[in-house]
DNA sequence: CACGTTATGGCACCCTGGGCCACAACGGAA
DNA sequence: TTCCGTTGTGGCCCAGGGTGCCATAACGTG
């Protein structure tokens, strides 16, 4: 993305990805997403509709923020992960790990993943942006077992990883005062208890 | 749907949902999905492309055909099985036989699937179609626990009944020579591995 | 033959997204 | 100071999905 460039080289940006989303997730807040053409937003931000896509590939990439940069902190969190314990222990705690989200963000992680996950059209493209998240784990499971990435069992842990996480969201959003790392583990314990 | 009806009172429809399926299939095979405008399938069916949009709410509906009732026969299958079996064996098997389609399905169930589970825009769309099929799992386990549906042990097993499909699936579609049910069961021993 | 009923499909419109390109706004070199 | 290369902007235009509106076509019935 746009790291600040010491060496302002060429005309300087007119805005910055944080007030894009500022302005966006105020929006999205008051009339809904569906209902928040781009020009309101580019309006808003000041530069012309044509120029947020210079920022974001699509609309539906707005509340995603650093999603990339997330996922390779993610993959580096796995492989730091000590080799002694039982391979599912290290992806489950890799994954609870990862849904410990600071509180101060801005906008607030309960907010963006309210509209990610609430938003039928975001709900739907989330899966395109879980896609690299899930190979991470299928890569890091492969590497472990000596399997191939497009093997069953690494996809099928990657698969399932999400499920939980997706599964503890769910309960996350309807009662935000609960703790959503908690809740993953709690899903997992679930889980090991039901194919018991 | 349109079930035919047998007393036909005004207009009869200018065509069924079975033939814009079969055009639309034979387009989206040759020229690929995205490539493939409304405008143009319904020029091949000779109907109007606003016609379309009665028979299907969107584009990315078209490829699913008769899921809703699927769904159907889903949650009859779940209702109808042997309670003295154990909770989670009753759902692996109702998800199993689920995948087990019939071979002389047309178009057949590789190539819907194929165009559903390897077309971004499609595979996003399927979150929204799967929802459905996720709840009936869902309502099931919470029936069976005395849970409500809503609770995080229902909603996981949902989660993690689709993640072992779609996990067998992408590999059924690497090599569709294999067994799809099989391909779910064997999903289902890595999870039960991995977790042990 | 008129009438109610149901499906069609044209038209106008909004929205997302992308190609193209002129131009604006910088820093640095002459 | 002026010119130039670099980089971001944003207008214009078009394709395509999706929706509301409404006139009209194509039936069966009385």
């Amino acid at each position: 993305m746009t790291t600040t460039r010491r060496t302002a080289l060429g005309r300087p940006s007119a805005t910055t990805h944080a007030e894009i989303e500022r302005v966006a997730f105020a929006l999205f807040e008051e009339r809904g997403f569906d209902a928040t053409p781009l020009e309101l937003i580019a309006a808003e931000v000041g530069v012309g509709r044509r120029t947020l896509f210079r920022y974001y590939p699509s609309k539906n990439d707005i509340p995603w923020g650093l999603f990339d940069r997330t996922v390779e902190d993610f993959a580096a969190l796995l492989d730091a992960a000590p080799l002694d314990a039982p391979l599912w222990e290290t992806v489950h705690h890799g994954v609870v790990a990862f849904n410990d989200f600071p509180r101060d963000a801005d906008p607030p992680h309960e907010q963006r993943m309210r509209l990610i996950l609430r938003t039928p059209a975001l709900q739907a493209h989330s899966v395109l942006r879980y896609r690299q998240w899930r190979e991470v784990i299928a890569a890091y499971v492969a590497r472990r077992t000596g399997a191939s990435p497009s093997d069953l069992q690494p996809r099928t842990v990657g698969h399932v990883s999400l499920a939980l996480s997706l599964a503890a969201y769910d309960r996350w959003l309807d009662d935000p005062s609960a703790s959503l790392p908690g809740l993953v583990d709690e899903a997992m314990q679930g889980l090991r208890a039901h194919l018991d």
